[in-house]
DNA sequence: TATGAATGAGGGTTCATTCAT
DNA sequence: AATGAATGAACCCTCATTCAT
């Protein structure tokens, strides 16, 4: 009984924040209005703050289930006995994954969490740092393993391949490109994974 | 006489456009007030709109800038014989060395030019395809010439190319790290495009 | 049976009474939320509603309890053949003794019913009147009777002798004064009640 | 020139200011408008706050000017000659005069300033408390002259005196009767000195 | 050129009240 | 009786833009 009256309040409190990204996606943060998100959640204007303390609270959520669920990716990762390339390639497919899903939830971790310094609090520095050094650590392992190069800082491969995989995300994103399917997103995330390890690969010869 | 009039008009419409960079980097475009970028330039805010139209204006003026002077630079490189590497450092000091100038620049280049979709008018959509595709060009020069790989697309090496370049420049932008001098810049630059050119080079022995 | 539902319904609207003094108090008529006085008695907001047409009879129903109570006193005292003294005593005495049973009830009296011209219905106005009128009465007793001076008007003195009273009590309300004990009580009402005698009494020597 | 413009500004800042009284006096502070202040003051809405950072600030200003005004009368009084019955007479006209000046300012005082726990700053009660120990400092002056009896404390007496002059503004101002002019102002005044004074005199016979 | 007073549309937020369950 | 989701009018405040001087 209890569950489902929580069950409902997720549902709505899910569409309002699925509402809340398409909004957000179209018009901006700064530019969407509260009443177009109630609107497109189809309810009225209060019963957002009824689930939301305010606009600013509805983009932390939003900015939260992002870190969330990448954090959760990366802890899994970290415990895994897989390949670097492995890993690698799940950070890729995680991002064109998320993509396909909700390409409203990537733009805007695109253009409005990635970037602006505006919205940029030191706690979600602090998330960027912390999704980087991740990364690094994977990178790291490489190395370590003799699968990547030493002779760069891990840092900077680093760099290299988040940067890679945001230009390729950014670059759908800017282009609204749909990914059609499964097969084409392995295709896409083995191009990209494959173009970062040959870059990256230990060019030593035994 | 006349000249001495558009320069005085020149110098102060210049304080305008450098305080509006200054108010965009720290507060962002939407919540940067005609008044606070008035205040900054030690004008009075009815004066901003004597060499503006309105804040749309200055925002355009401030992008055109900076697309004016990037392809400015390709325009430069398309007819230059210089080595396909030299071409691709010059692009990585150009970035650097707009961020030492003007770390401001950068900064609204990164989060409010490159990003927001928001301020993406169809007309700024063909800036960053015109850039990439200038971009590009050099790429597929370097295949045909040998010096890069040509099992991968030159566009995939091109988001390769900017991604990198462009995940290196945003770090720093939002550690707001200060470049020190000539010798960084180079050293940095050079650090980049090493990085790209291993990772793309044709690895094909004769 | 019926008397019980009486009994219960009568329990739970005191409930709700007691929780909007409360907090009428602390945050003022306009400030007080219908959902703070839910919070405050324990129930859900909604249920107010089936207790109290609306926040404004909810607010009526505490003035007029306010009126009531104290129309009460005076009718008695009419009817009474105390001495004038003893009367004004006993009006006194009702002041300190709802604040000290209620300092809430006393508090939203001095700050919300006998002050604020917003909330003052003509219908509220007549209770002011008709209270100043019952004191006078007592006051005009004390005059015929050869207690008081008649110098002065009896309207004159109904204000020292109310003005004075609400002085007082109006500061232990701001300053939040508790009284411990009847004891206390006591000693505060004939200081009050000896000042005004001694201020309005007939100093005619036979 | 510059004395011109800033003349021109304290105009406009004070026709907004008498607005507001007119306003909050009718409606309430609570219930009060911006929008309503700015049509009775007849400019646009925004203009408001050019001259006052926002609705409370608004009401700052107007406790504040009543606070000076009255502090500027005791400290005057502090340095005085004058007899006792002359300092009190003078805070009695005072109270008279403002209201008959502004019956909007005196209603406010009495309805929103002095009682409104909800408008009661610390900073605001630091006001209170020292205008009353300004009053009791004249009472105690009255006792060490042997002009008031000294068998209750001076600031018993003072609570009459402060409360039965309050009581008389304050019923006038809850009747909205107006004080047609100086004689009657004077006459009123010196109905509720004498009252007092008689009241309080020290019956001792040398 | 230069100033800053003046305008008013726009949008976030609150909260009394209703109503389905 | 009881709950709390749902509604939407109301109101404060911001700020781009205009305009008289």
């Amino acid at each position: 009984m209890k569950r489902d009256l929580d069950a409902v309040k997720k549902v709505k409190e899910g569409a309002i924040f699925d509402a809340a990204l398409r909004v957000i996606k179209q018009r901006g943060f700064h530019k969407a209005r509260m009443s177009d998100i109630a609107r497109e959640a189809g309810i009225s204007y209060g019963l957002v703050y009824h689930y939301f303390a305010n606009k600013e609270d509805l983009f932390d959520v939003i900015a939260n289930r992002w870190w969330a669920d990448l954090f959760g990716l990366m802890a899994e990762l970290k415990d895994s006995d897989a390949h670097v390339h492995q890993k690698l390639g799940r950070v890729i497919f995680y991002f064109l994954d998320t993509y396909h899903r909700s390409p409203e939830l990537m733009n805007i971790f695109i253009t409005e969490i990635s970037r602006s310094s505006t919205n940029l609090t030191s706690a979600r520095l602090e998330d960027f740092k912390g999704f980087m050094a991740e990364t690094e650590r994977i990178i790291t392992e490489g190395q370590e393993k003799g699968v990547f190069r030493t002779d760069f800082k891990a840092r900077y491969l680093t760099y290299i391949f988040l940067g890679s995989l945001e230009a390729f995300v950014s670059t759908m994103v800017l282009a609204d490109q749909k990914i059609k399917g499964d097969p084409q997103k392995r295709r896409i995330a083995e191009s990209i994974l494959e173009v970062f390890v040959n870059g990256a690969r230990n060019q030593q010869r035994s």
